[in-house]
DNA sequence: TCGCAGGTGGTCG
DNA sequence: CGACCACCTGCG
């Protein structure tokens, strides 16, 4: 509704006249990939479309749905070598979901509702420091203040990757640019006590490398095992490993009848009922609960 | 105001 | 081991 004479301006993004558009995507869902809780840098638009970075690249995506079972992504800002060196693998797009969400709903009721529900989900590659700093930041924490941090430590302290849509994005700031930081230097972040576990997980990085295992992701401060299972998953696509949070607790207990607390037994229940296929249920679940939960 | 949020690490028994 | 419990911060 326009208010009086006043002709306001509309709100349009400027994008880029390079795009790139792949045809014949399945089991794909923008909503669902990005409010899944794998990611946080992401931001939806008016038009339904997401602008972000990853990769030290800045792209806006939108999805057009054509038929039943397929549909067309449009990339703006990005070329067919971006598209094939980063985009496919990052999506996630080789890999058949619908053989994965076929198996999973066989026999199990609930995971047929929360696979029709989140239909579109896709686990992204993403990079693994990038995770493991976004998921030391998630622990004890909203997810409107995490984004909030990782935004403002990329802004302080990352590099510019680039202009897009009238601003500059920024890279979050690696390992060694953390790892010479204090913490009066992050406190402009209000990271809380977290930020020690960042300066303690970027020194420890500095020293000794990325975690190539789940021992040593264990081993880095402020990673216990809900976070490692997450960076597991999101980082280094191990699709076995199953974030136990809140919610998942909660699912488990309201859809699964086990004890709310009890998160061994829930891990337990989901290597034994999802085995490999672990990481890909519990993102239908926590989408599936968390959807519940808005209405 | 107070509890809670995609938990972890430390300290008990 | 397993069961507490403090912990930065912002929001309802």
């Amino acid at each position: 509704m326009s208010k009086g004479t006043g002709m306001k301006p509309k709100l349009e993004y400027e994008r880029t006249a390079v795009e790139y558009i792949a045809e014949n995507i399945r089991d794909f869902d923008l909503d669902h990939i990005f409010d899944c809780g794998q990611c946080f840098r992401w931001e939806r638009r008016p038009d339904g479309s997401y602008t972000g970075i990853a990769k030290g690249k800045i792209v806006n995506m939108r999805y057009v749905p054509n038929e039943a079972e397929t549909g067309t992504l449009i990339i703006n800002n990005c070329t067919e070598e971006d598209y094939q060196n980063i985009w496919r693998p990052y999506l996630d797009l080789d890999r058949d979901y619908g053989k994965i969400k076929a198996k999973l709903s066989k026999g199990d009721p609930v995971m047929k509702r929360a696979v029709e529900n989140g239909s579109g989900i896709r686990i992204l590659h993403q990079d693994l420091w990038e995770t493991i700093l976004s998921f030391i930041i998630s622990q004890n924490n909203h997810i409107p203040r995490i984004k909030g941090c990782i935004e403002k430590l990329s802004v302080l302290f990352g590099q510019p990757a680039g202009t897009y849509e009238g601003r500059v994005w920024y890279d979050v700031p690696g390992p060694e640019v953390l790892a010479s930081l204090s913490e009066a230097d992050l406190a402009e972040v209000r990271l809380g006590y977290r930020s020690r576990y960042i300066l303690g997980t970027a020194k420890a990085v500095v020293r000794d490398g990325l975690p190539q295992t789940a021992e040593e992701l264990a081993a880095l401060p402020g990673v216990g095992p809900k976070v490692a299972a997450c960076i597991l998953l999101f980082g280094m696509a191990k699709y076995d490993a199953f974030p136990v949070d809140v919610w998942m607790a909660r699912v488990m207990h309201q859809l699964y009848g086990l004890d709310q607390k009890d998160r061994r037994a829930m891990a337990d229940y989901a290597s034994e009922h999802f085995g490999r296929l672990g990481g890909f249920a519990q993102q239908y679940l926590f989408y599936y609960i968390r959807s519940l939960h808005d209405k």
